[in-house]
DNA sequence: TGCGTGTTTAATACTAACTATTAGTATGTG
DNA sequence: CACATACTAATAGTTAGTATTAAACACGCA
């Protein structure tokens, strides 16, 4: 196996697995721990505790984000079963690398989740929504979801209109069709 | 301060900071290293590399699926321009506590992600949505997203029909218009 | 006053997974 | 053969620890 081969096969496995330690390294190519150290500073690699540390941050901050929170952006104010109020910023994370412009699900994300924070009901899924993205959103704005509730059908069924706006100008504007309590039920999953 | 108030102020600090060292917390504290890592051992908490490493594999997977990819969920099959399917395998991670009923943003993204990957352009950009939400997803479902392009004004605009299958179940159906190119110069922030 | 107990600190030896540097071997090519 | 390229070895130093033993210190109280 040639040097070069080496080196891309090298970068390619710490790709996927990036926890491989220099004497798994050596191990998996058949070389010395030192040539191992001198393909990776070669090609710009950190060692096992560097890598590991990236990923750990640059995964802590996001997945609090939009993985894990019961509301994606931070809620400001809430009337409930009318109104509410949410804003989230945006960074390098939320967007395509290339174009810098945040991906059109987190804008939805966070006025879906506000949606149903303003119905809060334990058991509120979005039925329904009409979402227009009116401009693209760039990585570093401030987003302002403003949701009112517009219709309320009985007990279970709410219109929720959700307006988005970043630096005075709207960026996102959606209708969303939320079902509450019983009417869940009906539509769950066969089982 | 008691020893007691240290050791829980410990596990919340260290609950919010997972990356402060053992010398970084004797100064926050006060107390000698050794103290610290008494208190640790006390409460089981291991030092900062295991704790970094938790984190990064923790996240590794789940962020792949949401934070950072390009795509949400696993590209299956791709004709550009033309039509795509993709896999989203569910988990807890992605769905209300109390429900386990995965966030309908999840399944937006999904289709979301998958109407721009069929159109690949650097600069596509989704401009607008219909999404219905045809029954809630239980965490744990295997969501298969189809998208198929039913329309391509020229070279600056197409509509992509995305319909999210659970066991054969529909449960989501959406149309994207995604803007391209120019389009997107148009609608590009004011500067 | 002294004794014990709990809490904290100090000291020492050891570990993994490195960096950085210098030197040495092996192999092939002009 | 000489020389370069690639590899390996050896050594010293680093960080952030573990594990263990021992010493200092405060308090409570008989």
């Amino acid at each position: 196996m040639s040097k070069e081969h080496r080196r891309s096969q090298l970068q390619s496995d710490l790709k996927r697995h990036p926890f491989l330690t220099d004497e798994e390294l050596s191990e998996r190519f058949g070389v010395s721990i030192q040539t191992i150290r001198l393909d990776r500073s070669v090609l710009g690699i950190p060692d096992v505790r560097e890598r590991t540390r990236i990923l750990a941050e640059r995964n802590y901050a996001s997945v609090r984000a939009i993985g894990h929170a019961e509301i994606v952006g931070e809620l400001l104010e809430l009337e409930l079963g009318r109104s509410g109020t949410s804003l989230l910023n945006t960074d390098d994370s939320m967007a395509f690398s290339k174009t810098q412009l945040v991906r059109s699900h987190f804008i939805f994300a966070q006025a879906d989740s506000l949606a149903l924070a303003v119905i809060d009901s334990d058991h509120a899924v979005t039925g329904l929504s009409n979402a227009k993205f009116k401009r693209p959103v760039t990585a570093g704005e401030r987003l302002l979801a403003r949701a009112e509730v517009i219709r309320s059908r009985d007990e279970d069924e709410s219109v929720v209109l959700v307006e988005t706006t970043a630096g005075g100008h709207k960026v996102f504007r959606g209708k969303f069709v939320v079902a509450q309590k019983a009417a869940v039920e009906d539509l769950r999953a066969p089982v």
